[in-house]
DNA sequence: CACTATTAAATCGCGCACGATCAAATCGTG
DNA sequence: CACGATTTGATCGTGCGCGATTTAATAGTG
């Protein structure tokens, strides 16, 4: 008679055995965490990830933003509209080439930094990890992804 | 003058250094690899995840359901009315109790499970990690969202 | 130079995901 | 038994996320 597996007994298609399904649920409980932080600087958890790119690096054009975070422009144009009708940045087309258009922060964009300064501590703590072992999970993660993708 | 990090130079604010954008980007890799597979089965992901749920157990409720994904019933509800005019469920009152709403799998969705035996493998092999080391890696996240949430 | 191919962004449609609200059924307490 | 509180699911509005298509600008080719 073949030999049992130690752990989990039911088929490769259990739900306790899917690492999608972990990855999945652990991202929708980020986004949880994040909220009532994002609410105070009235962001939602994309833009906030937008925000971070033109903090690192202003007058993107919309390609490089989604070539950094895997979007595309169906996502991000609908996206950076909303930001732009917030007053965090502008839209405009390169006159250099005019099919780019580069986006760019205004002062409340860049003001706005400051104030989020204090969300990755705050979620750092709620994760129970220190700084090595979220390096170390992060760098599996994209690993997996880089793999995946 | 104070030593410099080790590794990443930027702030903590920087891209790079955000577990949950590792997280978050990682989910939707995830997506795009099933999608191909589950366009086969004519399901969605977070569907896919739902059939999981009812090929473990059937005859749960909405809110068992929604227990066991951390989904809730304005996300569940209009995914089970679809599965359920795919005619691979049936949603009907409880007649014990009346609020609940009992979904059911059909000859139909009960015979697409072996139809969805081969997708984990499929899945596992293109991430490029062993057994052991899925297993690991799943243990951590599941870890972290339990810590986050 | 004309013409095609390619590229960049916008648009459309569909399906999550979730906060907020609602209606109905059930439970609890007096 | 009556009546307020709770539970369950449905509904509505907003914002991603992406496949497919469209439009405009640019690059490449004969």
């Amino acid at each position: 008679m073949p030999k049992p597996s130690p752990k989990s007994s039911g088929s490769l298609l259990s739900l306790d055995r899917q690492l999608c399904f972990a990855v999945y649920s652990t991202a929708h409980a980020f986004a949880r965490r994040y909220k009532p932080l994002l609410d105070a600087l009235g962001l939602t958890y994309p833009q906030y990830v937008v925000m971070l790119v033109l903090w690192e690096e202003d007058g993107l054009t919309v390609g490089d933003i989604g070539a950094r975070l895997l979007l595309d422009s169906a996502t991000l144009t609908p996206l950076l509209k909303r930001l732009e009708a917030a007053g965090l940045l502008t839209r405009e087309r390169d006159p250099e080439d005019e099919r780019r258009v580069r986006i760019r922060l205004t002062d409340a964009g860049r003001e706005l930094r400051a104030k989020a300064e204090s969300v990755p501590r705050a979620i750092g703590c709620a994760t129970g990890l220190d700084l090595a072992e979220m390096e170390r999970l992060q760098g599996e993660l994209l690993k997996l992804r880089d793999a995946l993708g």
